[in-house]
RNA sequence: GGACGAUUAGCUCAGUUGGUUAGAGCGCCUCGUUUACACCGAGGAGGUCGCAGGUUCGAAUCCUGCAUCGUCCACCA
């Protein structure tokens, strides 16, 4: 078919056009910044936010790089080096959940397959998962080099999360220690403070009595009756007049028959319940502290799995929490210490990932020390080292930073790095751990026998999405082998980075952190929070609360270009996004219009000698001065918006002036004007409009572009325009 | 309990440092098939800018309070 009789066809079909021009950028290596031409000097890299492999991408995904992308593809025009190094998280919990899900649908659990076939099923997962999310990428038009993909536990990758835990512990910012901390019987593994989510439910406090030694009995309040069997004192606050007295004293813990001390501790509020609270120290992280400053006992009567252990009386052995609860309140009530029941409205911690209540643990756990690591990370953004668009969360993060606590890195899961922690078979309470990335070679200084094992645990899935910028460019912490890595002398730091809210601190905050320790460079100069999609209702979109829409359903029927620019439309700023499709059937119209606008000028060209140099005859009429000028204005407004992450606005403005003063207003002007300079001006202003239109609308664009007469590259690789 | 954001046309949203008659898309109404496009063109109706105060010559925009919604943070048993 000849270009003329395309030409002739009055609507632009989208789902024809986009998978061969994608295959011609591919081809032609396009995204690869290696393979494009040596003029270009200054760099611009952006590590794309790696998703996570629990299944497709959804909207939020679509947005975020779709934005990314028109930043990318400016860039690219503008002349930079421009590396958008693509990646998938095998982001561990997750990830893992998913499997077991999979798993459960066979009646059965991880334990049933054993570890190592257990990542076997996970590695099959991940291709699956992996392979679906690059050809929505690809589907989606992202211009990223897929050449240097990465995932977080490729070999090198691994290299760097192991050396990077090495130079903490060596520096003593890791430790080990026993501490409360968020226990998921389900996922049945330590979770962090961030993992956690609340959820409201109505619930009662129970107001129970604790005999005294010395007769008569003092009444506390809970919300959790079942934990009291661990209770290893009572506490009020130090200047409660109610209960000065009892300071010092013993009261009989029921049902066990123990007796326990009454002390007087700061963190106590007298106004709540009766003044008095039950100190469960193994069972709760404030009862914990109490417990550290009082040197109480530690007494732990819920197991891994959450149900009450051997300590507890044989009656209560194995059952459940809830189980537990209802007997426990019974037995009180048939000794007659059960004093009332009031309704109350309880904030349970859930587990973010499979929403089962969080039991709260006294475990042997790891954890890398906030203090200095979050002081560092408020610097670089005091001093302005990294931007944070929008502004209003700089003091969202400055606050969160303030009040740091220590992070829980070690999780009892199999899907994830190992820590690179080694034991001697014979060392069974682990009390001389090896720090190696390798099995150590040495003899055990206890048995002499070369015995070692490599601690179960993994880390927090967060620990390596914090190395994320640089490991992605092939740093391994290994000073020799990074001194020669190319694309970590060249490509670092990155200039850009884009990311949804709800990851700020689990993931932001630590790479900021983490580059700066590891590289002595801040990781990116900007980074950029977008708003989130929500549905029409303005929930938010999410695949498990199954409000979310598969991009690929609009994709396929309007197009990717189309599904862009309804997504591009719609992000005007932080504010959430309610998603609405008849943005993108407003594409649809749109690209039509830019095909048959584009037609209109091609078919009528008088002269086929055009450059790309902006007419300037004396002979131009003033439709054809007015346009110009208004062309220059666009170009700068474009730019304007695009420095500012006005992504929203920009398209709207370069809509306005395509639609109203490019083809309302000059175009049908022309159509009254014979002269080649108005010929000339048409073919200029649609030239730069396509150049201004790609970031957004790659594929038309770019099908367009092959139509224009005369010999010429690709436009992704084009020049952008000049703004006079 | 704190923090942040939102509230503008029927719907989804713009409105950059306060400055004439508050804008866009979609929807609605009227007209129009002139050889780029009906996935179109010309025109039109529609808003006491959440509420109540205040600052100002002038407020959608700044300040205070309140209401509703959303998000994040927090150890109240």
């Amino acid at each position: 078919m000849s270009t003329k009789n395309i030409l002739e066809n009055t609507s632009y079909n989208p789902l024809e056009v986009e998978k061969q021009i994608y295959a011609t950028w591919l081809k032609k290596g396009c995204f690869n910044p290696d393979k494009q031409s040596q003029t270009k000097k200054k760099s611009f890299t952006i590590a794309m936010a790696p998703p996570n492999i629990t299944g497709s991408l959804h909207m939020g995904h679509a947005l975020e790089n779709t934005l990314t992308d028109i930043v990318v593809r400016q860039k690219r025009m503008q002349g930079y080096k421009v590396l958008w190094i693509p990646g998938i998280d095998h982001a561990g919990i997750a990830t893992q959940n998913v499997v077991e899900k999979e798993l459960r649908k066979g009646n059965l659990s991880r334990f049933d397959l054993g570890r190592e076939k257990f990542e076997e099923r996970v590695w099959q997962w991940k291709e699956k998962s992996g392979d679906t999310i690059l050809e929505q990428f690809k589907t989606l038009g992202i211009s990223a080099d897929w050449s240097r993909l990465r995932f977080t536990l490729d070999k090198t990758y691994q290299k760097a999360v192991q050396n990077a835990f090495i130079h903490y512990y060596e520096k003593g910012l890791i430790y080990r220690g026993n501490r409360v901390v968020n226990w998921c019987p389900r996922c049945h593994t330590s979770i962090s403070d961030l993992e956690v989510e609340y959820k409201e439910e109505k619930s009662s406090l129970w107001y129970i009595k604790y005999p005294l030694k010395r007769g008569g009995c003092i009444t506390v309040a809970t919300t959790r009756p079942e934990t009291m069997l661990g209770d290893t004192a009572i506490a009020v606050a130090p200047k409660d007049k109610r209960y000065t007295n009892l300071v010092g004293e013993y009261a009989i813990l029921p049902i066990v028959n123990k007796e326990i001390p009454i002390i007087a501790d700061k963190i106590l509020d007298k106004n709540f319940g009766t003044g008095a609270l039950k100190v469960t120290p193994a069972h709760s992280p404030v009862d914990f502290e109490i417990g550290q400053r009082h040197n109480l006992e530690f007494v732990s009567v819920i197991d891994d799995h959450g149900r009450f252990n051997a300590i507890t009386p044989e009656r209560y052995q194995g059952l459940k929490m809830t189980e537990g609860r209802a007997k426990i309140v019974e037995e009180l009530k048939s000794l007659g210490l059960l004093e009332k029941i009031e309704d109350y409205d309880l904030s349970l911690p859930v587990c973010m990932r499979c929403g089962t209540e969080i039991q709260p643990q006294i475990s042997n756990q790891w954890f890398l020390k906030m203090k200095d690591l979050g002081a560092v990370a408020a610097k670089a953004v005091k001093n302005k080292e990294v931007q944070i668009v929008p502004k209003n969360f700089e003091k969202t993060y400055f606050d969160w930073l303030k009040n740091v606590k220590d992070w829980c890195i070690s999780r009892q899961i199999w899907w994830g790095h190992r820590m690179p922690v080694w034991y001697c078979n014979c060392d069974t309470n682990q009390l001389h751990p090896m720090i190696s990335t390798n099995k150590p070679k040495s003899k055990c200084p206890e048995c002499g026998k070369n015995d070692w094992l490599q601690i179960e645990d993994v880390l927090d899935t967060w620990f390596s999405s914090a190395l994320w910028p640089f490991a992605v460019l092939g740093w391994t912490g290994d000073k020799v082998v990074d001194k020669k890595c190319r694309d970590f002398k060249t490509y670092y730091p990155t200039n850009y980075m884009t990311s949804a809210r709800d990851i700020f601190h689990l993931w932001i905050t630590r790479m900021i952190y983490s580059g700066i320790e590891f590289t002595g460079k801040v990781p990116f100069e900007k980074v950029y929070i977008h708003a989130t999609v929500m549905n029409k209702e303005g929930k938010r979109m999410s695949k498990s609360l199954g409000t979310g829409i598969d991009p690929l359903l609009l994709i396929n029927t309007y197009g990717a270009d189309a599904t862009r620019f309804g997504l591009t439309w719609q992000a005007t700023g932080v504010q959430d996004i309610r998603f609405n499709e008849e943005f993108i059937v407003s594409g649809k119209k749109f690209l039509n219009k830019l095909w048959n606008a584009s037609r209109f000028v091609i078919l009528n060209l008088k002269d086929k000698t055009y450059t790309d140099k902006k007419p300037t005859s004396d002979k131009l009429n003033k439709y054809d001065k007015q346009i110009l000028k208004k062309l220059g204005k666009i170009v700068k407004q474009t730019e304007a918006d695009l420095s500012k992450e006005r992504f929203g606005q920009s398209l709207q403005h370069l809509y306005q002036f395509f639609w109203h003063d490019f083809c309302d207003l000059y175009l049908e002007q022309s159509k009254k004007s014979s002269s080649l300079e108005t010929s000339h001006v048409l073919y200029y202003v649609l030239k730069n409009c396509l150049r201004l239109l790609h970031p957004y609308v790659p594929f038309a664009t770019e099908y367009i572009w092959q139509f224009l007469p005369g010999k010429h590259g690709l436009l992704i690789t084009e020049s952008w325009p000049k703004a006079s």
